[in-house]
DNA sequence: TTTATAATTTAGACAAATCTAAAAATTAAA
DNA sequence: TTTAATTTTTAGATTTGTCTAAATTATAAA
C-alpha cells in the first residue's frame, strides 16, 4: 500500500509519461509544487518499492506495478469528479481540488459502489476516459480540433488541459462538452482555427485547438 | 486549520468528554491506538493552538474553539455515513472506517452540497444526531432501554456504542433501527431487560440495554 | 573541445508525529 | 502516612517528507 504522498507522485509521473519518456525530475518537481531534491528522494523510495525504474540523471518510468497503482488513482479521481458534477452540482472547473483529496480514500468497496451508483460512467466531466478496475481504458477514438480536415464536423467530447483558466475561457467561448462544431479552415499564417459554432464563426488559437477533443461525425 | 491528526485528537477528546471531564491522557491513547507519551506531545500542541485547556497531570477539556472544530468533524463524519448507507447501500456496521477517512476532506462547499443532496438529514444511520453548520444539535429526547419503566414502549432510534461486534449482535437479535419494542421488566437479580419484540419475548443484558436509544411512544 | 549553463543529486538539517525508557506526579493500599 | 501501584510527563531517538546549499553530471554554445 502506498502513502498519500507516494500516490501523488505515481499519478503525476503517470500523467507526465504521456508527454515524455522517461519523466524528468524537474518536470515532477514543478507539477507537484516541490523542489527537485525532494523529488530525487522520493524517486529512490519508489524505486525501492519497485514502483518505478529509476536511473540517476536519466529520469523515471513507471513499472507495470507502478502503472497499475497510478491508473487506479486516476480511476478514483475521475469517478469522484463525475459524482461531484452529476450529483452535487459542482461546475467542471470546481471539481479538481476536491477530487484530488477524495482520490486517496482507500476502500475498494467504496469505489465499486460509487461506480455502480453513478451507473458505470465511461468518461469524467472533462471527457477523460475512466479506466476499469483492471486498468483498461475503452478506446474512444477522439481527435484534436487541429487534426480535423477543413469542413469536418464533430462533437466536443473532452479536453486535454485542465487548468481553471483554460476551462473558464472555453466556457466563455461557448465551447462546452457536447457542443457540435465545424472546422472551416486552419490559417496558413498562424495555425489558428476558424470554427462554426451555434451558427457563429469564431477564431481560436492553435494552443486552444490542440487541447479540445472531438468525436467526428460519421 | 488543523492537520488530519489534530482533527482526530479533537474528535476523540470530544467523544470522551461526554463520559468524563476532564479527559485523561490514557483514555485518549487507548482510543487513538497510540502511546501516552505521544498524546502528551499532541495535547501541548493543541493547547498552544488554544484548542484545548490542558494542565499537566490533570487531563484536558476542549475550548470553545476546539469544541466547534470537533463538532464540525462529527458533522462531516455523520453526513458521510448517511451517504454511504442511503446512496451506496453500505450496511450500518460497514460505514465507520470509510467515514473516518472521508470526514477529513476539507471543503465547505462539498459538505453543504452533500447535506443538500441527502435532503438535510437530522440523524446518521446509528441514530446519532447530525449537528448543523454552527454546531447545534436538534434535541432528540431519547432514553436508553434501561431507563424505561416497566411496560413502556418505544422505537429504536439509535445506539451509543459503535463497535462492529455490538452492531452485529443487535442485528442478530432483530433490534434494528426503527423497530418498536416494549420493556416488560428489568430483572432485580442481574438488571437484564425482558423485551417484547415482534411478538417474541427476549432477554438482553444490561450492557446491551444501556446502549440502545429509544424514542418513547406517546 | 573546452566552457558555460542547466539539470540532478548528495549531504546535512528540519518539522510533524511517533516511539522507548526513565523520571516525576498522582492515587490507592497497607 | 508511608509505601506501592498507576498515570503522566520528559528526554532523546526515529520515520516521513521536505528543504537549502554545495557538488556532480549532462547538455548546449562558443
Amino acid at each position: 500500500m502506498q502513502s498519500y504522498t507516494e500516490e501523488n507522485y505515481l499519478k503525476i509521473i503517470y500523467h507526465l509519461s504521456v508527454i515524455s519518456n522517461p519523466v524528468q525530475t524537474n518536470a515532477i518537481a514543478e507539477r507537484i509544487q516541490t523542489k527537485a531534491a525532494s523529488v530525487t528522494d522520493m524517486l529512490k523510495k519508489l524505486a525501492d518499492k519497485a514502483l518505478v525504474d529509476y536511473t540517476k540523471y536519466q529520469g523515471v518510468n513507471l513499472t507495470q506495478k507502478g502503472k497499475l497503482a497510478a491508473i487506479n488513482i486516476v480511476r478514483r479521481h475521475r469517478l469522484w469528479e463525475v459524482f461531484l458534477v452529476e450529483k452535487l452540482n459542482f461546475k467542471w472547473d470546481e471539481v479538481h481540488d476536491v477530487a484530488e483529496e477524495l482520490e486517496h480514500i482507500k476502500s475498494n468497496l467504496l469505489v465499486e459502489r460509487l461506480n455502480e451508483f453513478l451507473d458505470f460512467p465511461k468518461v469524467d466531466p472533462h471527457g477523460d476516459p475512466i479506466p476499469d478496475k483492471d486498468g483498461n481504458f475503452e478506446s474512444l477514438g477522439f481527435v484534436k480540433i487541429n487534426q480535423l480536415k477543413d469542413n469536418e464536423s464533430g462533437t466536443i467530447m473532452g479536453v486535454s488541459e485542465h487548468s481553471t483558466a483554460f476551462l473558464k475561457h472555453l466556457e466563455k467561448l461557448g465551447l462546452i462538452l457536447g457542443k457540435t462544431i465545424k472546422l472551416i479552415e486552419i490559417s496558413a499564417f498562424d495555425s489558428s482555427a476558424e470554427l462554426l459554432v451555434d451558427q457563429q464563426y469564431i477564431n481560436i488559437s492553435k494552443e486552444l485547438a490542440k487541447h479540445i477533443l472531438i468525436k467526428k461525425l460519421v
